[in-house]
DNA sequence: CGGCATCCTCTTTGATACTG
DNA sequence: CAGTATCAAAGAGGATGCCG
């Protein structure tokens, strides 16, 4: 990306992460860790090949990414983030937050991943304290199912099931999304075919900690 | 900008915020307020007088900004935002704060502008509870003087100055801005020709304050 | 002067095909 | 698997002109 030219230190983020897709792809090596090269096209329908490969480049000189080749006969190269790399979480947790009204009116043919569900559900757990922490959340969604697990050390995500969930929702991930940024009530919700099992108490708890 | 196609929360406010200058554009609002239209050609140098009016255009469609046009003989157009925009605001500051320690390795030639500093320096002020609120720090850079008033409703900032700062800081914005990030010990700030004067203490309050 | 619209050139992106 | 190569289309940048 061209420089900005500006001592602004928004404008200086933007000079590394205003790249078309770039900000994307940082949410994949978040979300799922090290990546092959093909993990990431996989999750990030629609980007071209050259691309994805000159992007990485990019992060890579930018220190966000680091590239760990195997080498033969496994030959296989696995991309992870540096600590500067995670250190711009932050910014993809404002954008999703910010985003997530949006998700309301997708178009019909949107692609969809099953692990950027409990990601984007997360971001409104982050830096709230429900009170009874340790709480696990387990979310089915006609995708596959994912656990949210809020401890006293920050919020993680992951794919599978919990033993003992204090809550599970089941539905459609715009609906799930919705009702935990608060832009939906349990009722409304149920309506558009939201199954809740748990201590529903638990989600206003969510909606009225601290921020 | 052309749409990710992706239900994912990133990816839908990406496909409204991630146009280039598009973010710059909030910043200059959340920043200076209402603003004419070369008000923000002016708080934005580089950008193409024909994107700075279709990013408007666009950002007005989004429901983010909105113009009031004063009738003849004034007319003038005055741009806004609204709510929804300055909702955008925690995007801002993560871009901000993630930015600032690449404020270090600027290009001489960069353009700067006196509002943009007060705003990236408070960024870090936002969120933290230094113990004794209300604090008014008071900034003196070659380019002039800015005030940054924290209080129990959060974070202010405003060219001029007050009439009696809890802090003064005195130097260049690359210093006071990587200060204020703790990227430099007030000791090392002082090599770089900051002047401080004020309780010291204080900028220690705010990096030990939780975030 | 303020707020654009037009025209032109250059760069970036997108889609697809191909390779070690 | 992890990319390059190629080429068409879209977008950005810069200059200038226009109109109240």
């Amino acid at each position: 990306m061209r420089s900005y030219g500006q001592l602004c230190s928004v404008a200086k983020a933007l000079d590394v992460l205003g790249d078309r897709w770039t900000l994307l792809i940082l949410r994949e090596l978040l979300i799922q860790g090290p990546c092959r090269y093909t993990d990431l096209a996989n999750g990030l329908p629609g980007i071209a090949s050259n691309l994805l490969s000159e992007r990485l480049r990019n992060l890579e000189t930018s220190g966000l990414v680091w590239r760990e080749a195997a080498p033969p006969p496994v030959a296989t190269t696995l991309f992870h983030l540096t600590e500067r790399g995670r250190a711009a979480e932050p910014v993809l947790v404002a954008l999703a937050r910010w985003g997530t009204p949006l998700i309301a009116d997708a178009a019909p043919d949107d692609a969809i991943r099953a692990h950027w569900v409990p990601f984007s559900a997360s971001v409104f757990l982050r830096g709230r304290d429900p009170g009874g922490v340790p709480v696990t959340v387990q979310l089915h969604t006609p995708l596959g199912s994912s656990v949210i697990e809020i401890t006293t050390d920050g919020v993680t995500s992951r794919a599978g099931a919990a033993d003992e969930p204090d809550i599970t929702l089941e539905g459609m991930p715009q609906v799930i999304l919705r009702l935990l940024a608060g832009e939906l009530t349990v009722a409304e919700a149920e309506e558009q075919g939201l199954v809740l099992r748990g201590d529903p108490a638990l989600l206003d708890a969510f909606h009225l900690a601290p921020a």
